[in-house]
DNA sequence: GCCAACGTTGGC
DNA sequence: GCCAACGTTGGC
């Protein structure tokens, strides 16, 4: 079991979007992005777990967390000539893109914010630091407790 | 809205 | 395969 960060700017697709989807999960799709990618076709894998980031907000932070409930499979948007996700050089053969399913698990009752992991040592490797652009990232199990423990000190 | 830091495209 | 031009992300 893994452990991953996934972005996504709240005015298009936000925590609570995930939370109220009706047949309970939400579809991780529209990822454009190689590395991004990559991570989802080869890595990400059913019952990991994810925190969910939100980014072009204020704060953007991690909000709460999710479980993948279905490994990659080729994203549909993708072959949708209307959508704004459209690739004309993607075939159902040979997909280029790769989209999970999340299932929505709890909310952060106070988001942990960018500056907050910043300040914190423990996280000054994380790949959301690192590379900032990447939507969708890895993160290491002392991450993600030292994460968890940052959201517990904000809920006191 | 600005702009730095990337990522992608395409001419050569 | 290089690299300039262009496009996008995302913090501020």
């Amino acid at each position: 079991m893994a452990f991953w960060l996934f972005k996504t700017e709240p005015n298009e697709y936000s925590i609570d979007n995930l939370a109220q989807e009706k047949r309970g999960y939400g579809v991780w799709d529209g990822i454009r992005n190689y590395q991004a990618r990559n991570f989802l076709r080869d890595d990400v894998a059913k019952g990991d777990l994810v925190f969910i980031y939100h980014s072009a907000c204020k704060p953007t932070a991690i909000v709460g967390i999710a479980k993948v409930v279905r490994a990659a499979y080729a994203d549909p948007v993708q072959f949708q000539a209307d959508s704004h996700y459209f690739d004309p050089k993607s075939t159902e053969q040979n997909p280029r893109w790769f989209c999970v399913d999340v299932a929505y698990q709890s909310r952060f009752s106070s988001p942990v914010t960018l500056s907050e992991i910043k300040r914190e040592p423990i996280l000054e490797s994380m790949a959301l630091l690192k590379q900032a652009r990447l939507s969708v990232s890895p993160v290491t199990e002392q991450e993600w407790e030292a994460i968890l423990r940052l959201s517990v000190q904000q809920n006191g």
